[in-house]
DNA sequence: GTAGGGTTAG
């Protein structure tokens, strides 16, 4: 039996093999063969489909049957690409070429914005269809080109909706909205594309009420747009992004519902427009009102669920959040994804880190996320680890990825790593000005004060004033105040304004070089010139830097002035300040400031302790021992009573 | 296989 049907179907391969060699007078005659050319051509427009351009070339120039249909399909293939240079051999080479040949390659020139090239095939080609006159109309008005448009428009042997729709549009595009109107309303047969069109155009435009009054006008015509529900979104959408919730919430009513049984609907509300609704209200952060919708809606799809979810992260509400993902029918990788960075930003790294162990699939940002997690709780040597599992499992980092890693090289001081990362950075992306700003802080935090500079020139005329801040705050920190001082001269005289961050290093500088009357210029400066209201950070270096040079009238001044409570670095800053010139009497008051703070800290009894027991004035020693014991203060340790 | 518009989230 076996060997029978073996032998049989030697004999139909040597029947059927030949055919299917056979050249293309054949193809006309034996149906058998057109088929084939059908399923060739379906093969290829799938794989064009797929974006498998060089799949369906291979198999183009496998297949020794082609018709007009294969080439164009090749060709609009290149032409989808953006190939156009190979588009152009394509057609050059093609041996016979239709309408649709010509047209494809036209429509390719337009896409890339050559017209000229567009134009000459347009002029040179034998016979133009209603599509050759649309091509090359909506190419001329969709680069800017109306009055050639117009031209071509009003030449044109006849016009259909979509010649309209591409004029409405173009005139769009270029602020035109008077015409744009104009035409709309000429318009002899209008569809739901002219309709979107316009209203997608004036809101671009920013003229939501005249897209309003025009969509609703719309509705009262006997007009055979029955697809209106898209414009009427994408005013919501509008509305929603201006935050006119109110005009937005009135147009989503105006869209007859699923319950109108009792007129002709001709068109309703669909899962989109309620989408869009529910994003308004989150985007308003009126959770209520968008968590209102989300329940009346008859279905949701994965979009108003993770739109809702989302709305609650944004809102800090991760156990709402948390709560819909445990009734979320099918969540996707996004849903988990929002879930650890939400999670992740409100410090709850274990759930995080529990949700991505339990996560079906992972991406890219799923990893991101967990590392970025890892890295903003201080949990800076697992994040390094799971940025290594990342790579294991075949996922890429990319910029988020490499600039979270980099900030965890930066706190762990790790020059090693970060020289690592440095040149994935160099291999994998183009740093941008947040990556180079990274790459700045971790040489500068590590001590590589050179390699921190080289990138900072590197970057020219694109840095910001985080750059600028990464630099002086990474020469101050590192005994280089003189250079730190000059860097903050020349950010001023490139007119690039200083933030709070910046005076943090600059009064630092001169608290490290005992500069007393720069540190009060910069101080006043900071206030005075560019308007910035001082933290307690700036007093307490102001008040280390007059302190330490004995200015310590002035440095009380300060303390009295100031509008917000002294914290215990401004009052350590005196104290500080008092132990170097052993004045006790002020440092008493220091200290019980300190102690009122933080009245479990051993640290100002101990110092007053030891500034009394310095000077012999054993009875106020005696007392300060005797408060440590009746309030139970031990003394931390590295601190000794002498 | 070629021409116009295209709404929501991550």
């Amino acid at each position: 039996m076996v060997k029978t049907w073996s032998r049989l179907t030697c004999t139909f391969r040597k029947i059927l093999l030949p055919e299917l060699q056979l050249s293309r007078p054949y193809s006309k005659i034996l149906p058998g063969v057109a088929s084939n050319i059908r399923i060739l051509n379906n093969k290829i427009t799938n794989l064009i489909r797929n974006s498998k351009l060089d799949d369906a070339r291979m198999l183009f120039d496998k297949s020794k049957q082609r018709n007009t249909v294969t080439w164009n399909s090749m060709l609009s293939g290149y032409v989808r690409r953006r190939e156009i240079v190979k588009a152009r051999q394509l057609f050059d080479e093609m041996p016979e070429r239709d309408t649709v040949s010509w047209n494809t390659m036209i429509s390719g020139y337009v896409g890339c914005r050559c017209l000229n090239e567009g134009r000459i095939l347009f002029d040179e080609m034998p016979c133009r269809d209603l599509v050759s006159w649309n091509t090359i109309i909506s190419g001329y008005a969709k680069n800017g080109k109306m009055n050639e448009a117009l031209r071509l428009f009003t030449q044109a042997p006849n016009r259909n909706p979509v010649s309209w729709n591409a004029m409405v549009t173009g005139f769009l595009q270029n602020g035109d909205l008077r015409n744009a109107v104009e035409f709309f309303k000429k318009m002899p047969e209008r569809d739901a594309a002219s309709l979107s069109a316009l209203v997608s155009g004036l809101i671009l435009n920013g003229e939501l009420d005249e897209a309003e009054k025009i969509l609703l006008d719309t509705s009262y015509e006997n007009d055979t747009i029955m697809d209106k529900v898209h414009a009427y979104n994408t005013l919501i959408a509008g509305y929603g992004r201006k935050g006119r919730i109110k005009d937005a919430r009135n147009i989503f009513d105006r869209i007859p519902s699923h319950h109108d049984h009792g007129r002709a609907v001709k068109f309703k509300r669909n899962v989109v427009s309620w989408n869009t609704m529910i994003m308004c209200y989150v985007k308003a952060r009126d959770i209520l009102s968008a968590r209102v919708l989300f329940e009346e809606m008859m279905e949701r799809d994965t979009c108003s669920w993770n739109t809702m979810i989302n709305g609650y992260i944004e809102m800090s509400e991760m156990e709402e959040a948390s709560n819909l993902f445990k009734k979320m029918p099918n969540p996707d990788v996004y849903t988990w994804n929002s879930l650890i960075s939400g999670f992740g930003e409100t410090g709850k790294l274990e759930i995080a880190r529990e949700l991505f162990d339990k996560m079906p699939e992972r991406n890219q940002v799923s990893w991101n996320s967990i590392i970025s997690a890892h890295e903003k709780t201080k949990k800076y040597k697992t994040a390094i680890e799971l940025f290594i599992n990342m790579q294991i499992e075949g996922e890429k980092p990319d910029r988020h990825t490499l600039s979270s890693i980099l900030s965890a090289c930066s706190e762990l001081a790790d020059i090693q790593l970060g020289i690592q990362i440095h040149q994935k950075v160099i291999k994998i992306v183009t740093p941008d000005v947040p990556l180079n700003n990274s790459l700045i802080t971790m040489y500068a935090r590590c001590g590589a004060i050179t390699q921190a500079m080289a990138i900072f020139e590197e970057m020219k005329s694109y840095k910001d004033v985080i750059s600028w801040n990464a630099m002086i705050g990474g020469y101050a920190s590192h005994g280089y105040a003189t250079s730190a001082l000059q860097l903050f001269g020349l950010m001023k005289e490139e007119s690039v304004k200083p933030t709070y961050i910046t005076f943090i290093s600059v009064l630092n500088a001169c608290a490290n070089t005992g500069l007393v009357e720069e540190g009060r210029m910069h101080f006043k400066s900071m206030v005075d010139e560019f308007g910035i209201e001082p933290r307690v950070e700036h007093f307490a270096t102001l008040v280390d830097i007059l302190g330490r040079n004995g200015h310590f009238e002035e440095a009380m001044d300060v303390i009295r002035g100031m509008k917000i409570e002294p914290d215990k670095a401004v009052w350590g800053a005196l104290l500080g300040a008092c132990k170097v010139h052993n004045d006790v009497k002020l440092a008493r008051v220091a200290a019980e400031a300190l102690i009122k703070l933080e009245p479990e800290s051993s640290t100002a009894y101990v110092l007053l302790h030891n500034m009394y027991a310095d000077i012999e004035q054993w009875d106020d020693a005696t007392e300060i021992r005797r408060l440590m014991e009746k309030h139970n203060i031990k003394k931390a340790a590295g601190y000794s009573l002498v």
